[in-house]
DNA sequence: ATGAAAGCGCTAACAA
DNA sequence: TTGTTAGCGCTTTCAT
């Protein structure tokens, strides 16, 4: 009998209706993800390890881009239920916007955030501790004698960017230096925000023998215009960036950076969120490990800059 | 009345249940992208550019990556229909499947091609002259006085890689020279693949002087490569990539590429998909230009090698 | 203009 | 084990 079903089911080529399906368990085996898009190695990364994860699973991938977390807030909760989503994994900044968290919260709404910065109490999560990643990359450069530094922040908007820049601050302390405030610029996390900071920074005549960037695509929007200005890196100026994208390897020099597994990361927290779909208990927070990535960006600083 | 009516949907904070909605009315709002994901550059592009299109649009995008398309044609239509989706978007090499199309002809679900190459009774679909623009690429290293040129072609299951390579060879032709086909290697459109293929072009004693490669990642691959053996670009090697993607513009130097609007391409395409799905009459084929784009990495060949 | 009712295709609870 | 039935929340058709 059992095999007289299948058989129908064969010849029928039968499909179940997942919207029928959906209705009747109150599920559409669709999870979202949340993320604004300034650097686009950020967002591959991130995509990429979520559709890794959900390989093989039931659940598909729905892409929930939003111009800017901030403004729209608001916006984003009624996004998500009006997309009969099941759950959600939330990239920064959404990860930090409170107003999201609390209306997920209310509707009662599974997620996972990846790199929450506060509201700790609002679980699950997964994190990697920027602002000491931040200080050991910055503490890099200070070793090799640097002290004219510069620094592209990211965006504003995201909490990552001031976490980092506590850890750049906790790295110039413990070397005895201080963060030249006329030296730190806003960027956007984009390569042309990078480039247009760097041209700025280096533009003056005692311009810094390094540049601390708060992610790969705006240090190498940085060596862009080092390039251009004649600048050779890293003897003449030293380039350090933060994530380990892709693009970080595959210019010349290539960067120095510092590790932050996107990619598993993006994969725990969906692992996060369908545990919870399937009822299974899960931990308040996973901790992925940073790592400094040594390469050829960095070098002590010239002789006459030193 | 009407009145009253929004008013309860205002105070019980009413949403209307999607799936519900769906399953009475045979619609999900959902669309699908299908793509393999060889290059991230690409794909980036293609998924921004949709995305774009949807914006203020009712529809979501589920992205359904493949593996391989050629290896699992059928899991993919499977997914389709199980995805409740209300039509796809085909990128290449999904998009020149005789397989997938033949399916969602048969099921009646509305797609769009971008970049097909083939079935051209098939349609909507979105296209560039790929043979036409590989040939004035290639055109471009030629007639800087490049003979002994070496080719990174993309992934031999990827259409377009052959008629890349036809357009090359009608460039070839067009300069009196031709193809050397020992110095032609299949890449696979990714930074590494390019990067392996270069390296063995370039390790042999009578190296190319130009490298075409198939698109920017291997390109930039191949830059790198060069870096590696101490070989300058453009001054011993020229370099040219194809699809202008934004990896080509952050390199140094940066790459002479054949531009493909893939973004605007995938904006097409969308259009054409949500015409379809309103009930618009859509043209088979939107065309979108090409233009050569160009940049450091190509000069004349070294004099000793010319 | 407003109300009533019959599905949409499935799941889950219950009977047989 | 197999069969039956009542919803799931909406749209649409038909009556009022």
């Amino acid at each position: 009998m059992r095999d007289r079903v299948r058989e129908a089911v064969r010849v029928l080529d039968y499909h179940p209706n997942i919207m029928a399906q959906g209705l009747a368990r109150q599920r559409s085996y669709l999870i979202g993800l949340v993320y604004e898009n300034p650097s686009p190695s950020y967002g591959v990364d991130l995509q990429m390890g979520v559709l890794d994860r959900l390989r093989g699973e039931r659940y598909r991938l729905v892409v929930l881009p939003v111009r800017s977390v901030n403004d729209h807030a608001d916006e984003v909760v009624g996004l998500l239920r009006s997309a009969a989503i099941d759950g959600v994994v939330l990239a920064p900044p959404a990860s930090d916007s409170r107003r999201i968290l609390d209306e997920l919260v209310g509707i009662g709404m599974p997620f996972a955030r990846i790199s929450p910065t506060q509201f700790d109490d609002i679980v699950p999560g997964v994190v990697v501790d920027d602002v000491v990643a931040a200080a050991e990359v910055a503490g890099a450069v200070l070793a090799q004698g640097h002290r004219r530094i510069g620094i592209i922040k990211g965006d504003p908007t995201h909490a990552a960017s001031s976490a980092r820049m506590t850890g750049y601050a906790d790295a110039f302390a413990a070397a005895g230096a201080r963060i030249d405030p006329t030296r730190v610029i806003d960027g956007l996390f984009t390569f042309d925000s990078g480039f247009a900071a760097a041209r700025t920074l280096l533009d003056r005549p005692d311009r810094p023998t390094a540049i601390l960037a708060q992610n790969d695509d705006m240090a190498v929007g940085a060596l862009m215009a080092a390039r251009e200005l004649g600048i050779d890196v890293p003897r003449d100026l030293s380039i350090v960036g933060f994530d380990d994208s892709e693009i970080a390897r595959i210019t010349w020099p290539r960067i120095t950076t510092m590790r932050q597994p996107v990619f598993d990361m993006a994969v725990s927290a969906t692992s996060l969120l369908l545990d919870q779909l399937s009822g299974t208990p899960v931990p308040a927070t996973i901790a992925h490990e940073h790592r400094l990535i040594l390469r050829e960006s960095i070098a002590p600083p010239p002789v006459a800059g030193g």
